[in-house]
RNA sequence: GGCCCGGUAGUUCAGUUGGUUAGAACGCUAGCCUGUCACGCUAGAGGUCGAGAGUUCGAGUCUCUUCCGGGUCGCCA
């Protein structure tokens, strides 16, 4: 049976008790997590939020029976009272915080008893993540998910404060929302009272938050659940969190200055860690070019190098054609690594850039007596000179290339140039390398739409001297779109957005919606922008990731307290399931078998 | 939708070329023990080898199908 409280009251969590507390009557509660039974005297450790405290029942010095305590188990939920008392010299526990004192229990309640959990709470078994999140309750309880938590809830806090005292307000956006194309797909939530119709969750507040601007509220925040029906990855959930904010009357300038002041609040109030202001700004082209990625990792070297002009005109007709049908030609030098590469881990390399569709990957081996490679043959003196040149080869260095259209050469050498960082253990993990990616293009041609989509959002902002490009010449005009890329992650984005109807209007021609359906999907934003809007802009983080690289953990479930597996589903409650048909009829629904 | 990895006791794992009764550690149960803290000692319980089919005299092991979990490509304004 379950014991109620009865009036008893908790002191304190307990690592708050030093050697100042002892002979004082404390009351604890917790969980058993280990019983130490010695016959007439059992040690347990009581263990809560903060750690543990170890508490002793002496039969002895027990004003109560005796029994109930050598019954104790794992997990138990219990409370005790008793003095704190110092421990003998000799019995000092110093991996304990608390090691110096304990609790010399006089009366035990058994709050709840429980069953043998299906694995222990403790960090040191790795545990089968299915199991964790079928039981998600019991993994919560671990030391290490606990602090996640913590440090979570931590970055939620730092993000509030700051923001609150800048003049942010936190105002609440609807979490039935209109569904619009472009972008993910949507969740749909069925309207019973309009049989056939549905709402959508929000993917973001993107457009509500602008209209927020045009209410007159310069200064808006909301740390709000977001959702995209997408697959999953380790970094990506169906459901995550956004620290959302926008502001009126800015510039690109104005945002990144007070993101760079969030930043390094959050850093030095969770981690105390001082972030050196102002970050790094990498244009997005640059990015591409030397990293192959517009979130590079900048930890570490291994920079691409464009070699197009130089094999454009060789006897290499791979690499030929492909800088005549506008792709390029780029390389990577593995400095010094000759040796770390033997032939078969370069084959397995080639295998690897063939996972983001190149055709191919070509390598010059500088080998001490002489050069290695499958490709050297095809050119002249003058252009492998140039080549090695360029690649700034020496002996000792095994430099990769990849010819193809662009997207695949940056994914590949991008990709590539990761791997080997890993392999040779270059990243520097104790660092937090923070920066800023700018100067977005507006568009990205979509091949399989045949038409240009929005990088960013149909709502970003090209810049000033772009507004013309966006119609005129896509291909060419740039963004007032940023990122903010930490340790090679995107952990937020951001842009000034449009403020004008006929520029609004226009956009949303450029990317092939007819006047008809501008209207019919983003009628109330246009229409909201013609009642006097400020120039306005904004950036939303993803807090999850956040997390989830502040705490160094390689998965987002980890700094989430119940996620979703690949599949979406959600092993702790069984989400999704089948409904009644009785709240199909209702909605209106009919399933297809 | 494609590719890769994994599934053996409650948990984490081992299991040789296909060969007797599938093992270890931790956990669990019972007993003993007044200074343990990875407590100790003694005894014990615990297995649909994810599921199904096939090959074989014989399958945890080989083949096929399928389910579950993870990673990844596509996808993710």
């Amino acid at each position: 049976m379950s014991e109620f409280l009865q009036g008893w009251k908790r002191t304190d969590y307990c690592t708050n008790f030093t050697v100042d507390d002892v002979e004082k009557e404390v009351t604890l509660m917790g969980w058993v997590q280990t019983r130490r039974d010695l016959g007439a005297l059992i040690f347990v450790d009581l263990r809560d939020r903060t750690g543990l405290m170890q508490v002793v029942f002496d039969e002895s010095k027990l004003q109560t029976d005796f029994s109930p305590a050598e019954h104790l188990r794992h997990e138990f939920v219990i409370a005790v009272k008793g003095p704190i008392v110092l421990r003998d010299e000799e019995t000092i526990n110093d991996k304990l915080p608390t090691g110096l004192i304990e609790v010399s229990v006089r009366e035990l309640k058994i709050l709840s008893r429980a069953q043998t959990p299906p694995f222990e709470v403790d960090d040191e078994t790795a545990v089968r993540e299915e199991k964790r999140l079928k039981y998600r309750y019991i993994d919560l309880r671990r030391p290490s998910m606990q602090h996640n938590m913590l440090v979570r809830s931590r970055i939620s806090a730092a993000a509030r404060e700051y923001l609150t005292n800048n003049g942010f307000l936190d105002i609440e956006t609807p979490m039935l929302t209109k569904s619009t194309p472009e972008g993910a797909r949507d969740y749909l939530v069925p309207s019973r009272v309009h049989p056939g119709s549905f709402y959508a969750l929000p993917q973001s507040p993107q457009t509500m938050k602008q209209i927020l601007m045009m209410s007159g509220f310069d200064k808006y925040f909301q740390i709000v659940k977001c959702f995209r029906d997408e697959d999953l990855r380790a970094d990506r959930q169906p459901e995550f969190t956004q620290i959302d904010i926008e502001m009126s009357f800015v510039d690109v300038d104005d945002i990144i200055e007070m993101n760079e002041g969030l930043i390094a609040h959050i850093f030095k109030k969770v981690m105390d860690v001082d972030i050196e202001l102002p970050l790094r700004r990498i244009s997005y082209r640059d990015a591409m070019d030397r990293y192959g990625s517009d979130k590079p990792d900048t930890r570490f070297g291994l920079e691409l190098v464009n070699v197009s002009d130089i094999v454009e005109k060789s006897d290499f007709k791979v690499f030929a054609s492909v800088v005549k049908n506008g792709g390029s030609v780029r390389a990577i030098n593995a400095k010094g690594c000759v040796d770390k590469f033997p032939r078969r881990q370069i084959d397995a390399l080639v295998d690897f850039v063939k996972i983001y569709g190149a055709k191919g990957m070509a390598w010059i081996s500088m080998k001490e007596d002489g050069i290695q490679s499958p490709i050297t043959k095809f050119f002249t003196q003058d252009e492998l000179d140039a080549l090695l040149e360029r690649t700034d080869a020496q002996t000792g260095d095994l430099i990769f290339f990849v010819g193809d259209k662009g997207k695949v050469v940056f994914d590949s050498l991008g990709n590539l140039r990761l791997k080997l960082a890993e392999t040779l253990g270059l990243i520097d993990e104790s660092v937090y390398d923070l920066l800023w990616v700018v100067d977005f293009p507006v568009f990205e041609y979509s091949e399989e739409e045949k038409r240009y989509t929005a990088m960013h959002h149909p709502f970003t902002s090209p810049k000033d001297e772009d507004a013309e490009k966006i119609v005129t010449d896509p291909e060419n005009a740039y963004a007032k779109a940023y990122d903010i890329v930490l340790n090679g992650n995107e952990i937020g984005g951001g842009s000034i957005r449009i403020h004008d109807t006929k520029l609004q209007a226009k956009m949303l021609e450029a990317l092939g919606f007819s006047e008809e359906e501008a209207w019919e999907n983003f009628g109330f934003l246009l229409e909201a922008l013609k009642y006097g809007t400020p120039p306005h802009g904004g950036i939303a983080y993803g807090l999850d990731r956040l997390a989830m690289i502040m705490l160094g953990r390689e998965s987002i479930r980890d700094v989430i307290a119940f996620p979703k597996v690949q599949n979406a589903s959600d092993p702790l409650t069984s989400a999704p399931s089948k409904v009644s048909a009785k709240q199909l009829v209702e909605l209106g629904l009919k399933i297809e078998e």
